[in-house]
Formats: C-alpha cells, sequence, structure tokens
DNA sequence: CGCATCTTTTGGAGCGCTCCAAACGAGAGT
DNA sequence: ACTCTCGTTTGGAGCGCTCCAAAAGATGCG
C-alpha cells in the first residue's frame, strides 16, 4: 500500500475529465458540466463526479478550457513597479470585485519583463485573457486588439484606444492637500514634483491652490524622479534655496520621506519647523516613524471600479469608453502643523 | 484603406498558425517551426513566416501550446506577501536565471488569493506550470504533483516533500549582525523577534553570538508579528524596560523602522544614544532618512540559484533534493556606532 | 396508458497548437 | 542517369477540454 500511491498506480500522466468520468461512470460531458458548476445536474451524480475527482487528486487544465471555451475567466494586470506599493489595494479592490464573477488575476511587473517581450502586454495577450487593467502609464507600444476589454488604472493620463479610465482625480487632492497647509498658515510652500502624467497633474493642482490664494510664484522642485532620493535632492534645494519655506508638498510619500531627511539634516524639526505632506497615503505613511498627512487615493475603489467595468463589458461590448474620476481624501497626520510664528 | 484595418478584414476570431502559413505560402507545420525557433528552417521561409506573422499581427496561443506540447515554459512562484519587498530583488535574479532558457514567470500572492483558491498552489498547478518557486513558508496545504520540480526560495525551515532549498543563511546572519554591535563595544543589546522560521532562525544566531562573548540574558521582545507596528511596541517595551541597552537588533528592515521610532520617542539620537540593526537590506535601509545598518539576505543571488536548481531539474529528473545555503553580508550604514562612553 | 414537455445526460466536433513519421528536393557519389 | 544522403518541409493524430444538438429519463395530463 505504501509505495502505491508512489509508484505503481501513477498514470505517468495526470488525470482528465476521462479518467474521472470513468470513476465516477459518467460521460466526460457530465464531468465538464460539474467543473463548470452547471444547475442541470442531479445531486447525485455531482457528488460523485465530486468524489472521483478527489480521488484521483484531478486538476483541471487551463490550457485545455482556455483553447476548447471562449474565455479564460482572467484578467491581466500591468503594473509598472513592484516598488511602488500603491498597487497593493488597487489589487486588492480588483480581486474582490472579480472574484464574484469567477475571474482571476495574472500579474505582471512592466520592468521586469521589459526585456524579453516585445510589448509589455505579448505574454497576456498569448495567454488570451478576457481583459486587461493597465495600472502604469500607458505607453504608445500597448496595441490591443480591438474587442478586448481594457481599464486604465490610477492614471487618467495616457490612453489606450477605446479603454475605460479610472482614477482618483490627483489634481484635486493635491489642491485639497496644498488648501491644508494654506488654512494651517503657510504662505511659502514648496513642491516636489515626480514624474509622469499623476505627478503632472499633482503639480497643477498644487498651483491651483496658490494661485486661488494669491501667492506668487511657487517653488516646485524635482528632476523628474520618484524615488526617497530624488525627493531628498529637491527638497534639499528648496530649503537651501528659500531658508523660509515652511512647507512641502510631495508628489508622493516616497519623495516624502525624502523630505524629512533633508528637514534633519538640517536641524529643522517636522512638523514644528517644517510641515511635510505626502500623497498616495501608502503602508509607509501610517508608520509610526513619520505620521505622515498623506492623500488617500482610495485604490481600493480605484481597483473595485475597474473590476465592474470591465465586467460591465461582457453584457454591452460596444458601450462608449467611460471615465471615472473618483475623489481623494486628505489624511491628516503628525507632519503637518501651523507654521512657527515668525 | 482607413477603417479596413479595423472593419472589414477584421477575421472575427484571432489568427492562428493556419492563417499564418496562408499568407506565407507554408504549411502549418513550418510556421510552428519558426514559432519555435527550430534550427532545420530555411531563412527564406523563415523571414517569409516572420512577415506573414507581423502583417497579421498574429499572437501564438499559450493555450494551445501548453496543450499540444508538453511544457509551459512557466515557473510559478508563489509569494507571500508583496508588502514584504524583499522578494524583488528575488524576482529579478529568477527571471534573469531563466530568461536565457525561454522560461516566464508566473507570480502569485499567496495572501491575497487565499479566500479563491482550496490551496494556493491550485491556480498553478491548473496552470500546469513546468515548476514552482516557493517563496513563502511552506505549508502542509502545499501538496505538490510527484515529478513537478519545486524549489523553497529564502526560507530553509518548512519542507515541501522533494524540493530543493536554497536561502540565506539568517542565523550566520544575525551573528554577523550582533558580533559587529558587539565589536562596537555594546553590551547591552535588545533584540526585536519577528515570526516564522526566518526570524526564528534569526534570533538564533543572536543568542549565539551573545553566548560567545559570554553576556547574560539577551533581551529579545516580539509578538509575532514583522510590521513596523510590531517593531514599534517591541522596541518600546525594551528601551523602556532596560534604559541601559545601548544597540537593538530588528528581525527585518521594517520592524527596524518601528525601533527607530520608539528611539526618536523617548529623546534618544540613533546612533549616539541608540544603535538600530535591521535586516534584509531592503530597498528603505539605504534611504537618507533611515541609513540602515543591515544584513542583505542577496537574495538576487538566491533567486538566480533558484533557477539554476530548477533547470538542473530538466538534465537529472531523479537527483536528490539539494539544500543550499549563502552568506548573508553585512551592509553597515549611519544607524549603528559605538556606544556612549558611559 | 400514451403522448407532449421538461430535465438530465450523452457523443461528436473542434479549439490552435506540437510532435511524429513520412515525403520531398537538391547535391554527391558511382 | 541512378541511387543515396542529408537537410528541409509536410500532413495527420491528438493534447484535455467546451459547446452543441440530440438522446434518454422523468413528469404531467388528457
Amino acid at each position: 500500500m505504501e509505495d502505491n500511491a508512489v509508484v505503481s498506480s501513477a498514470p505517468k500522466h495526470p488525470p482528465t475529465i476521462y479518467d474521472v468520468a470513468q470513476a465516477a461512470g459518467v460521460s466526460k460531458s457530465l464531468v465538464s458540466l460539474v467543473l463548470r458548476g452547471s444547475p442541470h445536474v442531479s445531486e447525485a451524480r455531482r457528488t460523485a463526479v465530486l468524489q472521483a475527482m478527489a480521488r484521483l487528486d484531478y486538476r483541471p487544465s487551463h490550457a485545455a478550457a482556455a483553447l476548447a471555451g471562449a474565455t479564460t475567466r482572467t484578467i491581466g494586470v500591468v503594473l509598472d513597479d513592484f516598488r511602488n506599493l500603491w498597487f497593493v489595494s488597487l489589487l486588492q479592490g480588483l480581486q474582490e470585485g472579480l472574484a464574484p464573477h469567477g475571474f482571476r488575476i495574472a500579474v505582471s511587473d512592466h520592468t521586469l519583463n521589459a526585456h524579453v517581450e516585445a510589448s509589455p502586454l505579448d505574454g497576456f495577450l498569448a495567454m488570451r485573457v478576457d481583459g486587461l487593467v493597465v495600472a502604469t502609464e500607458p505607453t504608445e507600444a500597448m496595441r490591443v486588439p480591438a474587442g478586448l476589454p481594457v481599464v486604465v488604472a490610477g492614471n487618467r493620463q495616457g490612453t489606450v484606444p477605446g479603454a475605460d479610465v479610472v482614477a482618483a482625480d490627483d489634481r484635486h487632492g493635491a489642491r485639497l492637500a496644498t488648501e491644508h497647509l494654506l488654512e494651517l498658515g503657510h504662505r511659502r510652500i514648496g513642491h516636489l514634483t515626480g514624474s509622469g502624467g499623476a505627478a503632472r497633474l499633482r503639480a497643477e493642482g498644487f498651483r491651483d491652490a496658490l494661485d486661488r490664494a494669491d501667492l506668487p510664484s511657487p517653488v516646485a522642485r524635482g528632476h523628474g524622479g520618484t524615488t526617497e532620493q530624488d525627493g531628498y535632492a529637491a527638497a534639499s534645494r528648496i530649503l537651501d534655496d528659500g531658508p523660509a519655506t515652511t512647507a512641502v508638498l510631495a508628489a508622493n510619500d516616497t519623495m516624502a520621506m525624502g523630505a524629512l531627511a533633508a528637514a534633519g539634516e538640517r536641524g529643522l524639526r517636522v512638523p514644528e519647523d517644517l510641515s511635510v505632506v505626502g500623497y498616495d497615503d501608502s503602508p509607509m505613511a501610517a508608520t509610526h516613524l513619520l505620521r505622515l498627512t498623506s492623500v488617500d487615493g482610495r485604490n481600493a475603489e480605484v481597483g473595485a471600479t475597474a473590476a465592474e467595468l470591465l465586467m460591465s463589458r461582457a453584457t454591452e461590448p460596444d458601450r462608449a469608453a467611460r471615465r471615472t474620476l473618483l475623489s481623494p481624501a486628505l489624511v491628516v497626520r503628525a507632519s503637518s502643523a501651523p507654521p512657527r510664528p515668525a
């Protein structure tokens, strides 16, 4: 009995629905029906099939199902960089929105596969995914076959032809954050610009708020990067060039971290001497060490909406592309406070 | 001509090798050979086929290839949590080791799919991956069909029957870090314990070093978590209970961040009043804000080794399971220094 | 009791590819 | 010219499943 399981009864190839059918005393079609959860199967047969599956340790072949059926029940998600954690809740929201429909998610890091595939989508297209979520800045290379549902998530800038778009209103979010600083009494506020479309919108929102308050010449600095290094460099220049600066808005939380470092090196305490506001409300912002005031892009909702948009394409394939803009929310923590009276 | 490309010539279904074959004036088999880069194809035909593919915007069907061929050329990677960034370089190393062999990677976050599938591996098994990299604490539920190459990476604790193991020597790494603190002159050193097998080894390494130095009763604290919160809580208790503590070793960088916060709240400067050493050498450790002394687990090499192990199974399927232990390296930054003379 | 109606079950065709054995064509050797 | 290679190309079978149309049972009603 011992080695039996391992050696002698091993059929070399994994069991198929035919094996299951034989073991359960039904036809292969019935097994397929059970597999897909059809309601037209009697309870008796269903349990018989299920038991046979368990007994044989049967695993359905996704490849065969995909080839035979029209659908893979898989949505491909293109990420730009695993290191930018904003996608985590996006994924979560997407996952939860998709699961009830029996869809799964396949993730791919854009930069990781950059060298391998001609287009970042090739892998997914070869897989014949039923839909795509683009959570990167869309590029020219992202040509998509007509009829494939695509949602650009978290980025309202780039365009994939015919794709739906869902994102937080970054311009509005940056305005919220800047107004928060204005209300606290800050008048000399710097901005650490990032790169990409979202960063541009955030810079615009920053300017909007300052313009409305009739504040002249806001200082914005950045080298087109989004890392902690970039934030550190930009903040250093702002602080050195304008020592009277009392607050800084960063294009994201990671850059805000760099700003905190730059402040620390100059002996400036946060928030007493300098207020720092981030963007994204990433897990980092909530840490004891940073306690960073930040803007929540509501990525879970973005993901959930992406799921809805994707699923709705199934019923109305030809509807016009939809753009959904969610309102971001300011999360006030300990890194922002009124400026010191001069 | 304009709308031609979009509407009229659209064959409704994506082109197959038959379409390509017809367009190129060859047989479907020849197209298949080109697809797989066979050397037995004349240059003339090859270019003809390639051109036809480009003209038709042909995409090979992964499903069909997987079903017909014996192999998917895909390795599944099981991650535990996208938020723990240690896996990033692991993935990179794996990717680079696999690419020359024409293998791709499919990633799945264990916790994300926890509710959906019965076993975290089901999705991959349904895909018929050619191999598996388990970058989580292996669990009982991870039963794997005999003959499927599996490598447990980054974790030498749990066992998947028959699987190779490649990991950094965490015990040694923690000893390195602790010896570094001892050499600096620290005598009262605390340890923030994490959870899981790796964390246990790190705690052992910590004790090893202290034992060798004949230092009594090291203080280790932790609630079985690995987050910044957990690090903050553990460090708080250590500092409050033992005010003479001059150095702390954290089970990972994130927890070290919590320790920095706890120190800051108590007016302790790092490294002047308290040395803090992390583990993992994550991107966070290198930031200007933290400048954290940490232990590099050499995850890129771990990934590369995993790739090698996987590929070697192709030539010697029945070789005994191999365990590779890499030596971690201490990365000294600004968060550790000699203690203040008392 | 027979026939129409509904539910459950079934065999066959085919998805797009790979693999294999066999066919083909062009030199080389006799 | 004819056979024998060798390198290249080809059709056929089949991978494991889904979909479809049609068969088989079950149920109801006159």
